[in-house]
DNA sequence: CGGGATCCTGCAAGATACTG
DNA sequence: CAGTATCTTGCAGGATCCCG
């Protein structure tokens, strides 16, 4: 359960060195991860390639704006690779590379664990709202 | 590489679904992690129990008020512990519960991943904006 | 069909000041 | 020391229209 030591020693070196937020490729893949579409089109780019439209109803409350500009990063950070057929109307697919593919390890880690662990944390916030309803009346 | 059956199967279930995105204990999960300072707060607390002061020197460039926000979240998920000592003036500790160090595993895997896949990142960025640049040219 | 361009809005989060 | 309260603002992201 403990950090490796390779871990606990970055950290410890990024905090000798303040935490260079800005400079960070932790943060930088953290953000990306962490925003409200990347894992989700990542995740439904691992089941099969898909071409623009059928992203689009695969995930229904995604605007076409954010759509686009989500694919658009992952291609530039070269997660997928998109490919367009010149046909008329024109057909875009998009899967995912060889570094897109290697994200799903450990992002079904985290998903794993937010599976196993979302019983626990909804009865923690049951507690956790409870005393604080209490301590207001 | 693939994804575990598990994992695919429950992608096709959400997908029948249509994707539920108010309702996910992943997005949940994922928002979390994902937010500006949640993560880093956890990395730190992994390290040893902190004070409240510890915490915002060890971070720099958090204001309190963020910190404090992320604590309560954190504490009401049930991933950390908050201890106060009655001195005066207070003296609060907080420390990662036992559900806090089993996020640890998959949070390090994918800061490992990030580590690991940052080089390939940069160099696609890079490879990405020059053609972008050459076909505004 | 697969986007781009624009406009608009809510809310995340910084700054500042105050308190038990 | 460890917070709260209030004000303010940047910008993520939705809605809409257009185009090759």
């Amino acid at each position: 359960m403990a950090l490796s030591a390779a871990l606990t020693d970055r950290l410890a070196e990024l905090q000798n060195r303040g935490f260079d937020t800005q400079d960070c490729p932790v943060r930088d893949v953290m953000d990306r991860v962490g925003d409200k579409w990347t894992a989700l089109v990542i995740l439904v780019l691992s089941i099969k390639t898909h071409r623009f439209s059928e992203l689009h109803r695969g995930i229904p409350d995604i605007s076409k704006r954010m759509l686009t500009q989500t694919l658009r990063e992952l291609e530039r950070d070269g997660l997928i690779t998109r490919h367009v057929y010149p046909t008329k109307p024109p057909s875009v697919s998009y899967a995912l590379s060889p570094l897109g593919q290697s994200v799903l390890v450990p992002l079904e880690g985290l998903i794993e664990w937010a599976q196993k662990s979302h019983a626990g944390i909804r009865r923690a916030r049951e507690r956790y709202d409870a005393a604080d309803l209490a301590k207001a009346a």
